[in-house]
DNA sequence: GCCGTTTTCGGCCCGACTGTTTTCAGTCG
């Protein structure tokens, strides 16, 4: 069983727990989780870098000692420390930290006091009124844990967070409807939905507004609201039917820019701009940057990060995965943006499985302003989809020959998404894929092999010198299914000595590449191409999540396959 | 336990909120 960097942090996040209820050192618990998070946000391979021997004390928070336990992890899974307090303590730390009132000391005095290690006992516990007397504890505290075990259990099977574009759903008409609201000025989105993260949790509106008792007032009267949790003069925080926790904030003019920067995080990221404001004798909170008593800015960001000599960070980049660094040197990247983008490399037609006929996609794309468009029909072996063998691919060129012939501002390419069959070759000849202007290629069938089988898989097709792209690398389905077991750093390796590129694709349920593998294709060499794979006209506005993906990535349009013109881009993907 | 133009010791991000207390600990973001 491989160990992958979140086994690894994962590890080392519980030992943290471990060691804090075991009364350990506050900043040797705080070493531990800085390591955590340094492995969860890498994209290279802990485990291939330990087989390869490479000193793993390199890495930001890791040192010596660090290493060497990690080592122990790569390799055999266990690490003493862990199970010798997980013997000593032998709470259920993994459920009952996710209950909010716990922490790691208070579940220290519940096992101290009460013996208590599982959610079972300590809902009986609890409902025994054996915690209420309970030194830090009480009726109240008893109360919310008893309702917190309630709603764990409830929520158990569902999921938790929520894709950013359902979030986007959900979120438009009410930021619109507080904003419809006399007194309110300006009204912004913060927190991972502004970061632009595939997923969301809750969602932190800051406002400026004249009289803030009402506009809460307005906002827990929201005919979607179906819990209200604070109601407050400056803070309120409520539930919609859907789920979705709301925060409303007040702030003032001059501390606005502060305070978005604050509630906008990532946490990492404003823990380490902090940093730098304390190196330079400098307070940043949530109302300004402070030089002892005398405010310097607060009311936009911008001003934030010029007190401390840092370029604009956008918010996409603020996950501390070296912006702050690149941000010292005036070495930010200049991030894509939707207008960069030139054409859609992936799309489908009433030939496979999609709504649309091929004029009808080709209009639509047009209408977009599009230079450029693919059309990416499936191969046979997706029979559900009714792919397409040799014969009708012939077939399609033709009829994509003609539709050429009707526009002048548009060229259809001609171009198919052919799966990679089980032993890495190929579902079309190379008599007709040699004919494309642009292959996609992918995997949708035995997404269960082994990692080295599934990885040698893909190195075979990408030998063929008649692919181009490879479409949704890692077949994951954000909150549904995780990717097939593939060694993607190879693969990412292997594009780049094929002469192959990777795709973001853009559709919400997908973003496939992740932002930490498409920053690594990145910094390898590899450009990749944002494509929609629409399978209807509407689809085609995926293109903005797949936009926001690769800026989480760091990707510059140079760095992206579809900002160049057709012209261009057929020279960069000649292999032969 | 990590880190270093304060570099091998001594510091490590910051504030709000809650419930419990009567000045604070724990949790959370």
């Amino acid at each position: 069983m491989p160990i992958h960097n979140h086994n690894i942090a994962g590890m080392l996040n519980e030992l943290a727990d471990r060691l804090e209820m075991d009364g350990a050192n506050a900043f040797r618990i705080r070493s531990y989780r800085n390591a955590a998070h340094s492995i969860h946000e890498m994209s290279r391979d802990i485990s291939g870098m330990v087989a390869n021997k490479e000193d793993i004390s390199q890495l930001p928070d890791v040192g010596k000692n660090m290493a060497e336990k990690i080592k122990v992890i790569v390799q055999t899974g266990q690490l003493d420390l862990l199970n010798e307090l997980r013997e000593k303590i032998p709470v259920d730390t993994k459920t009952l930290l996710q209950l909010t009132q716990l922490g790691p000391k208070r579940l220290k005095l519940l096992y101290d006091e009460l013996g208590i290690t599982t959610l079972k006992e300590l809902q009986e516990a609890a409902q025994n009124d054996q915690i209420a007397d309970l030194k830090g504890f009480g009726k109240k505290t008893q109360q919310k844990i008893l309702e917190e075990i309630h709603k764990y259990l409830q929520q158990k099977d569902t999921v938790k967070r929520f894709k950013w574009a359902i979030a986007e759903q959900i979120i438009t008409p009410f930021l619109e409807y507080i904003k419809s609201h006399k007194d309110v000025l300006q009204a912004e989105i913060a927190g991972s939905y502004r970061r632009r993260k595939e997923t969301v949790g809750d969602i932190d509106i800051l406002i400026i507004c004249n009289n803030a008792k009402s506009v809460m007032e307005h906002f827990v009267s929201y005919e979607e609201v179906k819990e209200i949790l604070s109601h407050g003069s400056t803070k309120s925080s409520v539930i919609l039917v859907s789920g979705i926790q709301v925060d409303l904030r007040a702030i003032s003019k001059e501390s606005y820019g502060s305070a978005l920067h604050y509630f906008t995080g990532s946490k990492e990221h404003n823990v380490a701009v902090r940093k730098i404001a304390v190196s330079k004798n400098l307070k940043i909170n949530e109302y300004g940057i402070y030089k002892n008593d005398e405010r310097l800015a607060g009311e936009d960001e911008a001003g934030i990060y010029q007190q401390i000599g840092l370029q604009y960070i956008e918010p996409e980049l603020r996950e501390n995965r070296g912006e702050i660094e690149a941000a010292q040197k005036n070495s930010l990247p200049k991030l894509v943006t939707i207008n960069d983008i030139k054409g859609d490399l992936q799309s489908h037609t009433t030939a496979s499985d999609g709504k649309y006929t091929l004029e009808e996609m080709a209009e639509a794309a047009r209408k977009r302003g599009y230079e450029y468009f693919a059309i990416t029909d499936h191969s046979k072996r997706v029979t559900m989809a009714h792919g397409l063998d040799d014969k009708r691919v012939l077939e399609q060129i033709e009829a994509i020959n003609k539709v050429n012939e009707t526009y002048s501002d548009i060229t259809i390419l001609k171009s198919m998404e052919v799966d990679i069959l089980k032993d890495g070759s190929l579902d079309l000849s190379n008599e007709v894929l040699k004919q494309l202007d642009i292959v996609v290629f992918a995997i949708h069938y035995y997404r269960n092999l082994s990692r080295d089988d599934q990885t040698n898989r893909v190195l075979k097709a990408m030998q063929n010198p008649y692919v181009h792209i490879m479409a949704h690398p890692t077949g994951r389905l954000i909150g549904k299914r995780d990717s097939y077991e593939i060694d993607m750093e190879k693969i990412i390796h292997a594009a780049k000595d094929n002469g192959c590129f990777l795709e973001i694709n853009a559709a919400p349920e997908r973003l496939d590449l992740s932002d930490i593998y498409a920053k690594m294709a990145k910094d390898v060499g590899v450009k990749l191409a944002i494509s929609t794979d629409a399978h209807s006209e509407d689809n085609l506005n995926y293109m903005r999540f797949g936009v926001a993906q690769a800026r989480r990535a760091w990707l510059e349009p140079k760095d992206v396959l579809n900002t160049y013109s057709w012209t261009d881009l057929k020279q960069m993907i000649k292999r032969i």
